[in-house]
Order: structure tokens, then sequence, then C-alpha cells
DNA sequence: GAATAGCGGAACGAACCATTCCGTTCAACT
DNA sequence: AGTTGAACGGAATGGTTCGTTCCGCTATTC
């Protein structure tokens, strides 16, 4: 038991901001989101990185991280249930935007595009063993978007064939889009974007898509363990 | 120089074919095409795979792999050149084929998925240091891809908006797309492949694509050696 | 029956990486 | 002014992975 004190998580959370906040606790407070935000960087970029590259990119060392983290697991872990947070958020937000079927659609998945979401939640997955608390996340997020999809379809915004499924087979499609920048990436993505909503109009169906749609089993293997 | 007489590549190339071939030349003959069938379907699957995982997939041992190829680069070289030679084959056929200008578009990138042929030029470049002879290969795939774009824009088949360079990201998009199985995998590409056609057709446009289409600069980042 | 092409797989050594450990810094408090 | 300890940087550690080499073994071939 070579560490029984460790700090379950960042221990900056409940720290009483007294005023301007500077000194070392200042520090501490703006590292933590300085290692969220490199990691979600880094991982984003490369699931397989090693964490001494989060270390750099968030310019701090290797203590720091481990000071917060348990293990490289426990971050990802982290990283993964923020990404399926905002993944909900998203769906809310279109959800409560008062816009039309199909403009909540279209905002609900270009909000997930522009987070990034898709990668921090898919792609992450498999590289460590989810957590119960993921569980309902994901049961949450399927939900809504479901809501967001029948609502569209049911207003004859969306060609019939597009399954629910489909949608995070759209989204795995995007985040396979990269350009040499963040902001270039996010460009591509949203001109791909624009073709695929282009394509989603009922009239634009030529014909049934072939094949049928993924299944929740084939969806949901992204989710156990890869080894 | 441990090695001074490595065989350059396939050593069996040039045997007599003496009838019904058997004993162990037929056994080496029959292992140059399991290793490459072998190589292809592991590093489209994972580029990063050990090489290990060829031998083991091959059903051969990790000797019969170095006997043919000098070092993992050059297997993957070799790979990423039969790649680029597919992709100028489908290209040729489908404008020998005689169809009309739309359905040469739509055979030529039919057949480039089905091959899997992008997993083995896009997501294997970068991994070794590429040779002259690709750079020759790159530029006559681009003619004649470029050829077959042409054709259907001049027939307004395809939505002018559509560039060029596009036809590269549609192919990324698609790779990205995976079921559990070759077979699955390649049924889910040709469900998405649909969609995409339908979003190609002039009246399915609703407004032009956003963003300028990806730069040649951008598409030939990927040839160069990440580390 | 000897020679050897072809081979399987263990052995080797380098590289990588998560994790730990130790010395340093400096805000906060005495 | 001195002391303390949270926070930290980064080197050291130990384990794993993987490309490559090496050592017999087999079964053709002469």
């Amino acid at each position: 038991m070579p560490n029984p004190s460790k700090v379950p998580n960042p221990p900056h959370a409940g720290v009483a901001r007294t005023g301007p906040l500077s000194g070392r606790k200042a520090q501490a407070n703006r590292n933590d989101e300085a290692i969220l935000r490199a990691a979600r960087e880094v991982f984003v970029a490369d699931p397989s990185a090693p964490i001494s590259a989060v270390a750099k990119e968030a310019g701090v060392g290797i203590s720091a991280l481990y000071r917060r983290y348990e293990s490289k697991e426990v971050l990802l872990q982290t990283l993964c249930a923020d990404g399926l947070a905002r993944y909900i958020a998203c769906a809310e937000a279109a959800l409560d935007s008062g816009a039309g079927p199909w403009e909540t659609f279209t905002d609900f998945v270009t909000a997930v595009v522009d987070a990034d979401v898709h990668a921090l939640t898919v792609n992450l997955a498999g590289t460590f063993t989810p957590t119960p608390a993921m569980f309902e996340q994901t049961t949450r997020a399927v939900d809504l978007a479901g809501q967001i999809l029948d609502r569209a379809r049911a207003a004859e915004a969306v060609r019939p064939d597009f399954a629910f499924t489909d949608i995070a087979m759209l989204l795995e499609q995007l985040t396979a889009v990269t350009g040499p920048s963040p902001e270039r990436t996010r460009e591509l993505r949203h001109r791909y974007l624009a073709m695929h909503f282009d394509a989603l109009h009922p009239e634009a169906a030529r014909g049934e898509m072939p094949g049928p749609p993924p299944s929740d089993e084939e969806l949901g293997a992204r989710w156990i363990p890869r080894g």
C-alpha cells in the first residue's frame, strides 16, 4: 500500500475563493483547469498519448497530475464523463432553445461536433473500464438525442430511413475529419456537416439507405475495454 | 553489418512454376500471398500493430516475414504502394467501363471504399518514409480521380461546390465507419456512402458548402512521417 | 545421406510509459 | 526571521512492448 492517502479527485474544488485569488492556491486552481484542458486537447488528438504529454501541454510537472488523479485511468474516466456531460448539455440546450424540429436537430449535432465531444467519449471508450455513472449518463444522452431526432422525424424534416443509431456514425465520420489546426478542423467539419445535413432532408433521398443501421450492440461494443 | 545477404523482396517471385507446385517452394509461394494478405488485414485494422500480429494472422513464424522484407518499414511501404496501385486500378476500371459520368464517379468511389484502399494509403502514410515511386503513383492517382470528378461535374451530375480534394475527406470519413466484422463494415459503409451520394447531387444542395475545401498542402501533410 | 532453403519461435536489446520518489519553492502563519 | 507543509518539477524505477536477430529443426533436393 504505497500511497494510502491519495486524494481522490481535484482537491481544490471546495476551496473558499477569497477575493482575487493569488498565491499558491490560485496557481493550484489555475492548474486544475489547465490540466483538464490540456488532457482534453491531448487525448482528443491522440487517445493513447502518454501522460507526460498532458503535463507538458499543461505546462506543469507530472506530480501536478498525480496529485489530482490517482492514475491515468481515473483521468480518462473523468475526461470521458465530462464529455458525456457536455453531450447532454448540448442536447438540453438545443431542446430548450424553442427552435423548430429541424433547427433543434442541426443545432444539437453542430454543437456536439464543435465541442469535439464524440472523440472524448467514443475514442476514449475502450481505453478504460467504464463506471456505473457513465451508464446513467449514456442512458440520459441516448434519451435526449432520441427525443430530438423523433421530433425532427415527426415533422418530416428528416428522411425516415435515417435511424437513431445513425447519429453516432455520422459523428464518428466527422471526427475523422481533421485539419492542421483546431480552427481549421472545425471549419472543415462544418463543411462536411453541411453535406450530411443536405442528405438528411427527405427530398434528398434517392432510394432508401441500404443495409440495417447500427444495432445497439454494435455501438455498445465500443465501451468494452480493448486489450 | 549483421545481415549483408538479406533478400530485398519476395524471393519467390521469379520462381519457375513447375506443374502443380508442391513441396517447400509451393509453401513458400503460398506464404508470399498469405503474408501480404495478413499484413493488409492487420494493418488496415490497426496501423500500429506489431509485426508479430501479422505473422500470427498469416499462420507463419516471424522468420517467414523477415526472409521477405528487410524490416517492418519495407513491409509497410510495400503495402502502401500496393494500396496506391489498387486505387489507380479502381479509377482506370471506372473510366474504362463506358458508364455515364455519374456512374463512373460512383463506381470509382464505391470500389475504393470496398477495397479499403484509403486505410492502406492515408492511415499508413506517416508511419514510414515515402519512396519516390509513391510520389509518381500519387500523381497518377490524383490525375485519374481528377478526370473522373471533372467529367461528372461537367455533366452537372455533381454539385459544383464539391471540390476535388473533398473526395479524400469523404473517403476518410467512411474509413471511420467500422462494424464488428469486415462484411458488416462494408455494409455500413455502403449505407453512408448512399447518403454522401445523395448529398452530391446538385439538387440536394441547400446553399454552398461552407469554408474552403482542403488544400493540397493539408492533404499532403499526411505523408510526412510522424514521430 | 549430406546440404540447405525455409521456417518457428525464443532471446535480446532498445524504447516507451505509468508511477513513485526526492529535493525545492514559497505563501501562510508564528 | 523562521518554520511548516502544500504544491510542484522532474529524475529514477520497474514493467511492458516490440522490432530484430539467432538458434535449432524439418523436409526437400541432389
